[in-house]
RNA sequence: GGCCCGUUCGUCUAGUUGGUUAGGACGCCAGGUUUUCAUCCUGGAAAUCAGGGGUUCGACUCCCCUACGGGCUACCA
């Protein structure tokens, strides 16, 4: 089915940072090229100079990259198609709608933003049915159709602002087979005559996209859900530019949707339930509002993009982790579904669970230790990895490395209150006085020799283990957490581990 | 409102020539391991396959209707 050169893109507008949902798209389009060899293509679509947001390029590019989602062409490394940023391309596509004026299948309209709201408003107040600027309705407006040729030729030369509309045709049902969906039918009766330029010179996205599209020779496009009821329109615009023949094939993604409630997931929700929306941290420019990214909330990139791979798509095995090369190998857009997607935040941490765990105490060492010299402590490769060992199943986020195991490095500056409560009783200070005089007596400090020594400390004083254990680890760890205590104990050393009872005991008696 | 798309456990989903005890995962619950908190292991609850009609010996699987959900309906993408 897939015989000739792939070629796809990802085709963002630089109007803010990119979310879940983008990057999603943009991981389908990579594994789809990389599959079938081809090549995947990054254009960038800036031809709204409103919602222009000057930094957004930049972190679409990083954000992808952090991902592993790599470009073979495009505004990054150039290619055989350039220029790739819509905005240099204006020339381009003011040469190309002419083709379009003449043949007859677009025109200039002359009608203003405020007129087009005034008769919206009419329509709205009079209860009719929503305005459309389409069949019925040109030939009452402002435009190159109702107009005199001559009065045309003078507002254009006086510079009176116009746009300039396709002009649908009456009466045609428009048939496309979309891969995920299958036969998609609109009636060119609910088309409208959609501005294809904007009376700032530069194209919408309808035209931009069919005519790159083209020219950059893409075979496939797939992209959300969101343009599945404008693909009639692109579809007419081929034909008129008789480009049929090398029309791409098409395939609509679900979207991604709000983990409870209903509707597309948004920056809002991400906010609101805890979890970051984007892939990357991201500073608004105006506003300087910060919103989490997952590479900064401590989440793998392979473990991200696994999750994403998995939102809307499965393999039809029971495997859940892949590897990047394996998502390729597995990939297949017919296996993409067609219904959207609820957001699961706690399984993106599964995923980042699972990723954390496989790696190798090397790896999580080096992690670590950058997390130690953030806090300006410095320790040997050989204790940060005696740490590791200790700690790393107890991680879910990388956060978690330093939260689960910072008491290695340096001792508590505080009891946490409520194991205070539950494991500090009366006679504790006693128990472990006394059980910090026979520990010192020891000669060789190991968790096994402690061991040996608690046991028979615990069954002597006639107590439970838990009474001796659990006020020890309050005093040496600060709450009722970590490895086993006497674990803990041996990596510290006996030195440590009577001084932090020492300073226990003169705080908590 | 109109148009388009969709609908299997709470969530992500398997189920592709119609015949399955409707499978897995996250989460949840219980038990085990443990000196704590996690991890880990074992087990469990959890879908009348949105509802109703057909077609058929037989439908989650095919057709129709309804309901519900989502998207679009800008000189935004």
């Amino acid at each position: 089915m897939i015989s000739e050169t792939v070629r796809v893109r990802f085709a963002p507008s630089p109007t803010g940072p990119l979310h879940l949902g983008g990057v999603r798209t943009a991981l389908y389009n990579y594994l789809f090229a990389r599959k079938y060899h081809g090549t995947f293509i990054l254009r960038i679509e800036d031809t709204d100079q409103q919602r222009f947001v000057r930094s957004a390029e930049e972190y679409i590019i990083e954000s992808l990259g952090w991902c592993g989602i790599h470009f073979d062409e495009g505004v990054v490394s150039g290619g055989p198609f350039a220029p790739y940023r819509q905005s240099d391309r204006s020339m381009i596509y003011k040469e190309i709608i002419g083709r379009l004026l003449e043949t007859g299948h677009a025109y200039y309209a002359f009608d203003s933003v405020g007129e087009l709201e005034e008769i919206r408003n009419r329509y709205q107040v009079a209860g009719a049915e929503q305005f459309q600027y389409n069949y019925k309705t040109r030939q009452e407006m402002k435009n190159s159709l109702t107009l005199s040729q001559q009065e045309v030729a003078d507002r254009i030369s006086t510079g009176n602002p116009y746009v300039i509309r396709i002009r649908i045709p009456e009466n045609e049902v428009i048939v496309f087979n979309d891969l995920i969906r299958g036969k998609v039918s609109v009636h060119t009766s609910n088309l409208d005559d959609k501005v294809l330029f904007k009376s700032d010179g530069l194209p919408t996205y309808h035209l931009a996209n069919v005519v790159d599209d083209h020219l950059m020779k893409i075979t496939h496009v797939i992209r959300g859900e969101e343009w599945l009821p404008s693909a009639p329109l692109h579809l007419l615009l081929y034909r008129f530019f008789d480009w049929e023949k090398t029309m791409p094939q098409f395939a609509h993604l679900p979207l991604i949707l709000k983990p409870d409630g209903k509707g597309k997931l948004s920056k809002r929700d991400g906010d609101r339930l805890g979890f970051p929306v984007f892939p990357l941290q991201w500073t608004d420019p105006v506003s300087g509002e910060v919103s989490h990214g997952y590479r900064e909330d401590g989440y793998l990139p392979e473990a991200f993009i696994n999750m994403l791979a998995l939102l809307g798509w499965n393999p039809g095995t029971e495997k859940e982790l892949f590897s990047m090369n394996e998502l390729i190998d597995a990939f297949s857009i017919e296996r993409v579904g067609k219904h959207g997607s609820k957001f699961d935040p706690e399984k993106a941490k599964w995923f980042n669970h699972q990723y954390l765990s496989h790696k190798t105490d090397d790896e999580l060492m080096e992690i670590l230790k950058s997390q130690l010299s953030r806090h300006l402590i410095t320790a040997s490769d050989e204790y940060v990895l005696r740490v590791i060992g200790l700690t790393k199943d107890r991680a879910n986020l990388i956060g978690d490395l330093w939260d689960n195991s910072w008491f290695f490095f340096q001792s508590p500056q505080a009891y946490d209150e409520r194991s205070r409560a539950k494991n500090w009783q009366s006679p504790s200070g006693e128990i472990i006085r006394n059980f910090a005089a026979d520990v010192s007596e020891m000669k060789d400090f190991t968790k096994d020799t402690l061991h040996e020594v608690a046991s028979h400390f615990v069954t002597l004083h006639n107590i439970k283990m838990g009474q001796l254990m659990n006020p020890l680890r309050l005093l040496i760890v600060g709450s009722n957490q970590g490895p086993g205590m006497m674990e803990i104990a041996e990596v510290l050393g006996k030195k440590e581990f009577l001084q932090r009872i020492e300073v226990g005991l003169s705080i908590l008696g």
